[in-house]
DNA sequence: CGTAATTAGTTGTATATACAAGTAAATTAA
DNA sequence: TTAATTTACTTGTATATACAACTAATTACG
């Protein structure tokens, strides 16, 4: 692995700021592709891993989609079409709500529980394998990213 | 703007590492998200703007697909079909090489580098606007981006 | 030299994404 | 109370993406 510059063969940047906006869009590509490559075997994407997470984050509480998109973290997609995916792998249920019948009561089933279980495990150990900083860079990452976007 | 607990609703990560990584992916979206709206109104995606400010890098040199495919952000794509929109566009120009037949000499028309410098004078006033990091801020991220994939 | 292996790019396809327009239920307000 | 507005989700469509299989040119090797 190397630096961004060796990365993508840029000789120089403008400046640093211009080089981390650059550099937070490669890493994120990166970190994609390794997580992506480990979701494959088990037939979901980065997108839908997310909201079967975001589900047993409020298990054993149902969500409704709006909820789901809330929390989000490429809140881009066609949310409906996602949902429908889970659901024909019996991935999580969908009934709908007696108390608003524009929403829909979703939650993940036992299926996603232990799909998540799975993955989970995998996945820890393949991120800490490459994921080389420490709790206090990892912070320090955490609200520099936290500033970049104003926070 | 909130940290990233508060925009995507999380009471609590596991650890700071596994946030962090969360972050860059929310964080890259996000971006992307401001980048894109601000190309809408030029017809060109982040991806095809990305890959004429590649071209403009090598200019007036040419460049083949596949060193235009190693300096890409997200090389990911179907570089060829990528490259037929941007030629039909006229904001590039393709020629078959005669050294090698199977390779194509592309590089940046007039037109395409008038249309980067109207975007990049735009780009660079956006992401001033939103971005809050000083130099050195900036200068820590990349180092701490550039260590989480393991440089 | 001629065949095998590699390299550069293409094509095709299934799926995903972005986004505009639509439907239907619930809420608000005259 | 009923018409207008808002909310929650759906549908449709054009484009983009991921990826496997393919073609053709070049290089390597016996």
């Amino acid at each position: 692995m190397a630096s961004i510059e060796q990365e993508i063969k840029q000789r120089k940047f403008g400046n640093e700021l211009v080089k981390a906006n650059i550099n937070v869009l490669f890493t994120a590509n990166w970190l994609n592709n390794r997580i992506s490559a480990v979701l494959k075997p088990f037939n979901v994407t980065h997108e839908q891993f997310n909201v079967l997470r975001i589900l047993k984050g409020s298990h054993p509480n149902a969500m409704c989609q709006k909820d789901i998109l809330s929390r989000m973290i490429a809140p881009n997609s066609n949310v409906t079409l996602l949902i429908k995916k889970l659901k024909d792998k019996n991935l999580i249920s969908v009934l709908q709500s007696d108390r608003d019948k524009r929403e829909y009561e979703i939650s993940i089933s036992e299926k996603g529980l232990l799909l998540l279980l799975d993955i989970e495990s995998i996945l820890q150990s393949k991120v800490l394998e490459f994921n080389q900083l420490d709790e206090s860079e990892a912070s320090k990452l955490n609200s520099l990213l936290d500033k970049l976007r104003g926070s």
